[in-house]
RNA sequence: GGAGAGGUUCCCGAGUGGCCAAAGGGGGCAGACUGUAAAUCUGUUGGCGCAGCCUUCGGAGGUUCGAUCCCUCCCCUCUCCA
C-alpha cells in the first residue's frame, strides 16, 4: 500500500507518534526490502480478562496487521511478576506463576476476538528473562540512571509524597524496554501512559546496537466510573468476554458525558456521524439514552452477535423501564421441609445477601419484592414458586420441591 | 547503625483510657425522582434469630474494673543523620 495512506491509517486516533519521519522512513524501507515491520504490543497478564480499554490499542495493532506487518502480541508473564507501576500510587501486589499462566491463557483466547490468529506472533517474555542470570540483570540495570527513572511522573510523585517505591519497580521499565531488544521491534504500541516505558525501549535498543523503535500511543479509555482509567483492579471495566446482558447494563450505567468519549474511542462510526450525533444531543433531536443504547448494541455486536445485542436490549427495557422480571433468571430448587421461614436468613441461604444483617437492612429499606409484593415483614412468604427481587437488579427464582 | 514520625473499618482520614462498631469524605448498596443501572436528593454501609451479644483499630504480651487510646517486645512504612 501507498506509504502516505499507511501513515494516515496509523496516525488516526494516535496520541503520540515518535517520530513521524522515522516511521515514514521505516515503512519505505520495509516496502523496498519486502520485510514487514515488527510491531510489538505487550500486555501483562495481571487480570484474566481483556476489557474495552485494551481494545483501543488492540485495534491499532490490528490495523498494522491489516497493512501486512507482523503483529507481535507479547504476554508479559515475567513482567507480571514485577507489576507495572505506571500511574500507580502504590506497589502492585506480585502475582504467582500459576495465576499469571492462567491469565495468559485467557488473554490468548480473547485477543483473537480482535486479531487474526494466523498472522499474529504470540510471545512470552519469560522466554528471554528466564534465561538471564543475576549478572545479566545487573548489566541491564547499568544501562539506565536513577535520574532518568525519576523523570517519570508517577515515581516522582510517590517519592515526593513519601509513598514507598520498591527497587524492583524500577526494573519494570528496563525489563519492558529489553523486550523490544529481544524482539527487535520496529514499532511498539501502548496506551499513552506507557510513553515512558516505550522511550526506555528506544534507549535500550540503541545501547544494544539496534535501531530505536518507533512509538505509537493511543488514548487511555476511562472506566465506567468516568474517573480512573479502565482497569480490572478498579472494577470499572467492561470485559470483552462478559455476557451481553452484563455488557449492556454496564454500558447503560455510564454518564451521558462519558458516552461521547466512548463513541470517540471505541465506535466504528465515522467522524461525520460522530459529529451529527453530538449535535443531535446538543439540540435535543437525539435522546442520550437512545444514543447509549445504540452504542451498547454496537459493542455487543462486535464481541458477541447482533442477536445477542438485540436480546440484551429487550431484557434491559423489560427490567428497567417496565420493571418486569428478566428472561432467564437463576432458579433454585429447595425442598419444602428445608424452607427457611426467617427471611433474612433465607435470603442469605440462597446467596442473595452476604449476611442476615444485610438482609434485614434490605427489608427495612423496602428493597425486597417477592412475587411482585413489597416485603415489610421478616417472614418468608408461602408459595410453591417465589420470584425474589432485591433492589433493581438482583433476581432469583425459588421452586419448592 | 542512630534519632524521630507513623500503621484505624472497602479506600482516604479523625479519634489518644469508658459517651467507640469508632467523626468526616470517597466508594458501594437501597429508596425517591427520572430519560437509563445518567444526573439530583435522601437513607444506609462488621457479624449474630439482633432492645442483647460477638469479632475489629499492624502482631504478640502486659497494666487497668475497663484499652483504638498507656507500657514491653516484634513486624512494616516514611523522614533526617551515618
Amino acid at each position: 500500500m501507498d506509504i502516505e495512506k499507511q501513515m494516515e491509517i496509523i496516525k488516526r486516533g494516535a496520541v503520540d507518534l515518535i517520530s513521524e519521519e522515522e516511521l515514514r522512513d521505516r515503512l519505505k524501507r520495509a516496502e523496498e526490502e519486502k520485510r514487514p515491520l515488527r510491531v510489538k504490543l505487550g500486555l501483562d497478564p495481571t487480570a484474566p480478562d481483556l476489557h474495552l480499554g485494551h481494545t483501543v490499542v488492540l485495534q491499532k495493532l490490528k490495523q498494522f496487521q491489516e497493512l501486512g506487518h507482523t503483529a507481535i502480541f507479547l504476554i508479559g508473564d515475567f513482567t507480571g511478576m514485577i507489576g507495572d507501576p505506571t500511574g500507580r500510587i502504590e506497589t502492585r501486589p506480585a502475582l504467582s506463576r500459576e495465576e499469571l499462566l492462567a491469565n495468559a491463557e485467557t488473554y490468548k483466547k480473547q485477543v483473537f476476538k480482535i486479531l487474526d490468529p494466523e498472522k499474529t506472533e504470540i510471545r512470552f517474555n519469560s522466554e528471554w528473562f528466564e534465561a538471564m542470570n543475576a549478572s545479566d540483570m545487573i548489566r541491564l540495570c547499568a544501562k539506565y540512571t536513577m535520574a532518568r527513572m525519576m523523570e517519570r511522573e508517577d515515581f516522582r510523585n510517590r517519592f515526593q509524597n513519601n509513598i514507598p517505591i520498591s527497587i524492583h519497580e524500577f526494573l519494570y521499565p528496563l525489563v519492558q524496554g529489553y523486550d523490544s531488544v529481544a524482539l527487535k521491534a520496529d514499532v511498539e504500541l501502548g496506551g499513552h501512559d506507557q510513553i515512558f516505558n516505550l522511550y526506555v525501549g528506544r534507549d535500550l535498543q540503541r545501547s544494544y546496537g539496534q535501531e530505536s523503535q518507533i512509538i505509537v500511543t493511543v488514548p487511555l479509555l476511562e472506566g465506567t466510573d468516568g474517573i480512573n482509567k479502565m482497569s480490572k483492579s478498579y472494577g470499572n471495566y467492561v470485559g470483552i468476554d462478559e455476557p451481553p446482558d452484563v455488557m449492556f447494563g454496564k454500558l447503560m450505567s455510564i454518564s451521558d458525558e462519558l458516552m461521547l468519549k466512548y463513541y470517540e474511542l471505541l465506535s466504528d462510526i465515522t467522524i461525520e456521524e460522530l459529529k451529527s450525533l453530538k449535535d443531535g444531543i446538543k439540540n435535543g433531536t437525539i435522546h442520550p439514552r437512545d444514543a447509549k443504547v445504540r452504542f451498547a448494541k454496537e459493542i455487543i455486536t462486535r464481541f458477541h452477535s447482533r442477536d445477542a445485542a438485540e436480546s440484551a436490549h429487550i431484557n434491559f427495557e423489560k427490567v428497567f423501564r417496565e420493571k418486569e422480571i428478566p428472561e432467564d433468571i437463576e432458579t433454585i430448587e429447595i425442598k419444602k421441609h428445608e424452607m427457611e421461614r426467617w427471611l433474612p436468613k433465607f435470603l442469605q441461604n440462597i446467596g442473595m445477601v452476604p449476611s442476615t444483617t444485610e438482609g434485614k437492612r434490605m427489608i427495612a429499606q423496602g428493597a425486597v419484592t417477592i412475587n411482585g409484593e413489597k416485603i415489610k415483614e421478616e417472614t418468608t412468604p408461602m408459595g410453591d414458586e417465589l420470584i425474589i427481587k432485591i433492589g433493581k437488579r438482583r433476581f432469583k427464582k425459588i421452586k419448592l420441591v
